[in-house]
RNA sequence: GGGAGUGUAGCUCAAUGGAAUAGAGUAUCGAUCUUCUAAAUCGAAUGUUGUAGGUUCGAGUCCUACCACUCCUGCCA
């Protein structure tokens, strides 16, 4: 019964989206997939098979005492069948047959059916887990081709607070894409080129001329400070500003001097980027803006072929539907400046037009600060307008919020400073090396100079991601390393304790979790047992639903629950001393847990650790 | 002026497609270590979901107006 509704007519809810076609119809046939498609059936049977097409509204129940998962499909049908909703619940249930998976669901008041699912069929479901290296997670079988554009700092400058979100967000999205089985392209969009080199070159040519043929010749706190120089004279010298403009001249026609200046500006700031990079395990492709430079006046003209452009005081613009300026005018889209020069919009606008053509992208994610929605909406809308964008495939910004210092305002450092990114991650490590060393000395443990600074390097840094990944992508963060660092509560390191005393049971009782019987029966007694194998079995529809939504904290909430679940069957059912079968099946779930967590952190770019 | 976002417990945040009594954590108070790491668990208390209307059998969620804060608004990215 469950194939009739894969391979019957799709229920045109589920076409609000050719990804969310996707989404539902590859994976695994989760619990609440199977629900629906019985629920489908049945609807058909019971009021006419054009009902088996509408959606079958089966939820997770929203209390416990409901029993597992809802369906209040009865509700909206109420209406149209002019019967109430309990009646149509019970005329439903005459063709529902659910009895495998569930306990004969029941009908509640108001009309919503209530499913509680048989622990029979829980052992059945936690059983097939065990020999799935993928927990369960199925890959897509059309993979689409997505471009995650994410990261992104400026060449010659250092990276800084404001570069952390992007990052973290975009790699985390990044993963559960692979994870998924779709071809990811994860694109570093640096700034590598524009007025701030000519300003750059211009200056160190007459400050510190090394800096321009030798490498290395300057660090890159140097190189920062000069740009901060660079930028002072740009903006107060007249003279100074015109030799910056002829130094981006030379830079754009190809002068091998100034080209090969460039390359080592930029390849000195690389090599720091990459630090950081290493540091938090992030891999990236580098294309940055530099790259679209050759193709932007093709792009230009080919707007222009297209009878886009409107020519206004001198700048070639695109004018916008929905967006006005002051006078209520509509406002436009510079494509190329009045002194011929480009800007980002046309760099934008080149790389979309790239990703499609050439990159084959489907999916094309750009992970940026929520200041520039405007801008996204008003490229996308050009690139729209300019047949840059087929139907099939999806642009997406995905905004984030500012983070914050303990004050609500802007993180800055004391002397009013951008955090450096470098600074504010030793800041978070070196908490973390005290919290342990406190913790050591407190429980009288002994342990070496390298564990010490192993666990302290992984529990500042996930700490560190997990805070800025468990909250909601869109709205500002508060950045607080004493909560980020604390051990209880949702953090990273209450999720990391969660997997190390998983890993205490094995080694307490010299078990090897992967030398369990695959075949051993699981069996689900206790209520933390039920309530904990019903967890893990939900992993894979968190990470569709990740995978759809690109909200990463769904994943933190859905692990951190898996912890807290973990943490009561810990303190509830002994492992160890439980007698055959009981010990081994209750090992299996221990081995389970450790690897869904495992997995869902590493998700988030978070490893995990044996000991802590 | 226009546009976007945010507004939920003292604090930090959730809330899946509108669904039964809006949930966690934290802080506070109390209980549990002869037991696999107590970094844990259990219990108590905490709300006019910014305001006012509207749609609906049902609204934190959808619509309208307003308030507060943040960001964007023609040659920066």
């Amino acid at each position: 019964m469950v194939w009739d509704f894969f391979l019957g007519n799709l229920p045109p809810c589920y076409y609000d989206g050719r990804l969310r076609f996707y989404l539902i119809f590859i994976d695994m046939i989760s619990i609440q997939t199977q629900l629906r498609a019985i629920v489908s059936t049945a609807l058909g049977k019971a009021f006419g098979a054009e009902y088996s097409e509408i959606d079958p509204m089966v939820v997770p129940a929203g209390r416990p005492e409901f029993g597992d998962y809802q369906c209040n499909v009865t509700f909206s049908l109420a209406k149209p069948l002019k019967n109430s909703p309990r009646n149509l619940s019970q005329q439903l249930l005459d063709h529902l047959d659910v009895s495998d998976i569930c306990e004969p669901p029941e009908v509640a008041k108001p009309g919503f059916i209530n499913f509680k699912i048989k622990p029979s069929y829980l052992e059945t479901q936690i059983g097939a887990l065990q020999s799935d290296s993928r927990l369960g997670v199925e890959k897509v079988k059309d993979p689409l081709k997505a471009i995650v554009d994410f990261s992104s700092p400026n060449i010659a400058k250092e990276m800084h607070v404001g570069h952390l979100r992007s990052t973290i967000i975009g790699d985390s999205i990044a993963r559960i894409l692979e994870f998924r089985g779709h071809d990811v392209l994860r694109l570093n969009h640096v700034g590598d080129w524009g007025t701030q080199f000519g300003m750059l070159i211009a200056y160190l040519r007459e400050a510190y001329p090394d800096a321009l043929t030798k490498a290395d010749a300057l660090d890159l706190g140097d190189l920062v400070a000069f740009y901060k120089k660079a930028k002072k004279r740009f903006d107060e010298d007249a003279d100074f500003k015109e030799t910056a403009r002829k130094e981006v001249v030379k830079l754009q026609a190809g002068d091998p001097e100034s080209l090969k200046a460039w390359q080592l500006l930029c390849d000195q700031s690389r090599r720091e980027f990459q630090q950081i990079y290493n540091r938090l395990d992030i891999n990236l492709t580098e294309r940055g803006e530099s790259f679209y430079n050759p193709k932007l006046p093709d792009v230009v003209a080919d707007l222009e072929a297209k009878g886009l452009v409107v020519e206004d005081a001198g700048a070639k613009c695109v004018f916008l539907d929905g967006f006005t300026n002051k006078e209520g005018d509509p406002l436009p889209l510079i494509v190329q400046k009045s002194d011929g020069g480009y800007n980002y919009a046309t760099t934008d606008l080149a790389a979309i037009r790239y990703r499609v053509k050439e990159d084959g992208g489907d999916r094309i994610i750009y992970v940026t600060d929520a200041g520039q929605a405007n801008h996204f909406a008003q490229v996308f809308q050009v690139a729209q307008k300019a047949d840059y964008l087929p139907e099939n495939v999806e642009v997406t910004h995905v905004p984030f919020g500012l983070v914050l210092g303990k004050d609500g305002k802007r993180l800055k450092t004391r002397s009013g400073e951008t955090v450096r990114l470098k600074d504010l991650l030793d800041e978070a490590v070196k908490r973390a090396y005290q919290d342990l060393e406190t913790r050591l000395v407190a429980e009288d443990r002994q342990e070496t100079e390298e564990f010490k600074t192993d666990v302290a390097k992984t529990i500042g840094l996930s700490s560190v991601k997990y805070a800025d990944l468990s909250q909601n992508r869109t709205s500002n963060y508060i950045f607080d390393y004493d909560k980020m660092l604390e051990l209880k509560g949702n953090t990273a390191p209450y999720l990391l304790y969660a997997y190390a005393r998983v890993q205490s049971i094995s080694r307490k009782g010299e078990i090897d979790y992967e030398k369990l019987d695959a075949d051993a029966k699981v069996l689900l007694k206790e209520d933390q047992e039920l309530v904990l194998a019903k967890h893990i079995l939900q992993l894979s529809e968190i990470i569709k639903e990740v995978e759809s939504e690109l909200l990463p904290n769904r994943l933190c909430q859905y692990l951190f629950e898996l912890s807290q679940k973990f943490n009561q069957f810990f303190e509830n059912c002994p492992v160890l001393k439980s007698d055959e079968p009981l010990r081994t099946s209750r090992l299996i779930l221990c081995h389970l847990t450790a690897q869904t967590l495992k997995l869902g952190l590493s998700l988030l770019g978070i490893e995990v650790l044996e000991r802590m």
